[in-house]
DNA sequence: AACTATTTATAAGA
DNA sequence: TTCTTATAAATAGTT
């Protein structure tokens, strides 16, 4: 990955060494952070220089990564009561785990992604949900908006039946028009 | 890193997130190990993958190196492994509950339920969603329909160039007829 | 620290 | 999962 190979062995040059422990640190870290963030993964990095130096990287806390890797690791035995416990609390985040996938599924189905492998049952009900849900933020807006327009009258009302100046009415007639094109622009989609 | 570049985000497929975290993670293994020994670096590394399978590099004791880890953050020494791993299932276990309402909460709002509280701004960029997702929904099922159109022509053709009976074409014929009916069906929404 | 020639990792496709 | 291959990325050696 350079200008030449190198054996997989402590590197002699002590210059190099630390060169290359410079570069290849930081590329790891970075792998790391990739791994995490791509394919959702937990990843925790320590690492020491020979000198002492201390680089560490975490996609959670790590003291939460440390206690699940002694979950993993440290509890050989199966039947004491701790174990059985841990076994309940593993299917229980199991149960939740498939229900969040599901629900994800479903969700990016409403948006038409991974639509592949459906049916033209499930479309059809997947549409038909979508329609209806499109119906009904439509009819929330329209209502959002004329409650702004009843706020506005009301005190287009108030403001013409006082004394007040005419720069009044005109910052109303902005509000107004302001809204018009709120309306316009949200009705339009 | 491979035929095309890949953005920084998590991989939606959830197919090819599994592959590439299958890759990464043998890469990120090997660099890690390669650190270890071309530059005598004390390096650990702690994996979990989405559906919680472990893996681990540590080129010295594990427990060594978190016991560094601690001492440099600046932790007070340890603790009782019990409470600790118990601390994390109830962490995981709170966060995937926090995963599920959002994620429930989302559906709900696609199709139209509990909108009350959102602003215009909000409205706005669902019904977008939601239209995207209509589309979306709408040309596959176009596209499975034509399939079928393809399929049953194909089919005609055969039969009325070999010397089958009658009774295979008005077969045919009755296939074309709920074919159009399921077409009329589904396009009209 | 930069710069490249190379090696390596890996995304996409089979 | 595994293999292949084209390409993107990392990095060894050099300036």
């Amino acid at each position: 990955m350079g200008r030449g190979k190198v054996e997989l062995k402590r590197i002699e040059n002590s210059a190099s060494r630390q060169v290359t422990f410079s570069k290849r640190r930081n590329g790891l870290l970075k792998k790391a952070f990739e791994l995490s963030i791509l394919c959702e993964a937990e990843v925790s990095l320590i690492i020491f220089s020979p000198s002492g130096k201390f680089y560490q990287f975490s996609s959670h806390d790590m003291e939460r990564s440390v206690a699940r890797y002694r979950s993993e690791v440290g509890l050989p035995g199966t039947n004491d009561q701790r174990s059985r416990s841990l076994e309940f609390w593993r299917s229980e985040i199991e149960e939740l785990r498939r229900t969040i996938n599901k629900t994800e599924a479903q969700l990016r189905h409403f948006i038409g992604e991974d639509i592949a492998p459906l049916g033209l049952k499930e479309l059809k009900q997947l549409e038909r949900q979508l329609k209806t849900g499109v119906e009904r933020i439509r009819s929330k807006k329209k209502r959002v908006i004329s409650e702004h327009i009843k706020l506005l009258k009301s005190e287009v009302r108030r403001s013409s039946s006082s004394y007040a100046p005419s720069y009044v009415s005109s910052t109303i007639r902005a509000h107004i028009n302001r809204l018009f094109l709120d309306l316009h622009d949200h009705l339009r989609i």
